[in-house]
DNA sequence: GGCTTGACCTCAAGCGCTTCATGTGTCCGA
DNA sequence: TCGGACACATGAAGCGCTTGAGGTCAAGCC
């Protein structure tokens, strides 16, 4: 009786910024951060608590910017990705554009962090040697790190 | 005899901020940076212009310096390892370890990024079926999709 | 001598979060 | 009914830089 309207109220409203932090990936304080610069609409609020309840769409909306976010998207480009989202003339052809671009810029990432780790495992192999006191190995290690330093950039 | 102290002091003041930008990869900002949080020691400023030159065995460093944090090296353990530079005992082990942990940073991160990678260029054969609107292709590409955005965690 | 140009300076704000301090509202068992 | 525990709330500070505004100094040109 009384619990009905408090119910329907309830379960559309049940879900709390925990359980679409854990839905998304996102962390609260990002959510909470994401609303604040408006890549989020506001949230509408638990009345007596003020604690955030997030609607169905809503929610299925943050899982999608998880997504992109995970991908190191920036935020400029997730706030275009959701102005395209409707579905206007021409839209289907920037979003390829934009994910194309971020495609790119992640492939360009794996190739600079192979010559990092390449890198980091000389510098070991480099201390290691001095570890053992092999001045041999020491020797042949600092080549090979001046080398690989300059594609480093 | 007298000019020798002079053009000594001259000689290895002349070297400007922007020639080490050049030189370690650090932009201008950057050095600044560093130098403002500790990473790098003061740098002595010309008298007049209150102008930084760095003195070689800086520059030195400072190279180093831009190896490591072109690795993603963080802040802090940029720090470590110029305190353990000089070689103390136990110094080799404890360098040797640094540049394993980060090695092994790098490794995850490759591995974070081959999904990402996966992830849009999935996006993007979305987009491109929409855009020819081949409902059979938008369709395998959901799929693809749902899949993959398991992965991205 | 005045003017522009560069290269440099400092200080402050912005980015995209994360972390921390501090303060409520809700619910639970004792 | 008192007191915790807990899930939230806000606001400010930190991270590692980058960007921008506004100003100084030295050198070259007319």
């Amino acid at each position: 009786m009384a619990t009905t309207e408090k119910a329907t109220a309830a379960d559309a409203a049940s879900v709390s910024i925990q359980d679409v932090s854990r839905l998304s990936g996102l962390s609260e304080a990002t959510l909470r951060y994401y609303e604040k610069i408006g890549l989020i609409a506001p949230v509408p609020r638990d009345e007596s608590s003020g604690h955030r309840r997030y609607g169905g769409p809503a929610v299925e909306t943050i899982q999608a910017l998880g997504c992109l976010r995970a991908t190191g998207m920036s935020v400029q480009d997730m706030r275009a990705y959701l102005r395209h989202l409707d579905g206007a003339d021409g839209d289907a052809a920037r979003m390829r554009a934009l994910f194309e671009r971020n495609a790119e810029r992640v492939e360009q990432e794996i190739g600079h962090l192979r010559v990092r780790l390449r890198y980091l495992r000389l510098k070991a192999d480099l201390w290691d040697a001095r570890e053992r006191g092999d001045a041999e190995a020491e020797h042949r290690s600092v080549e090979k790190i001046t080398h690989t330093a300059r594609e480093l950039r």
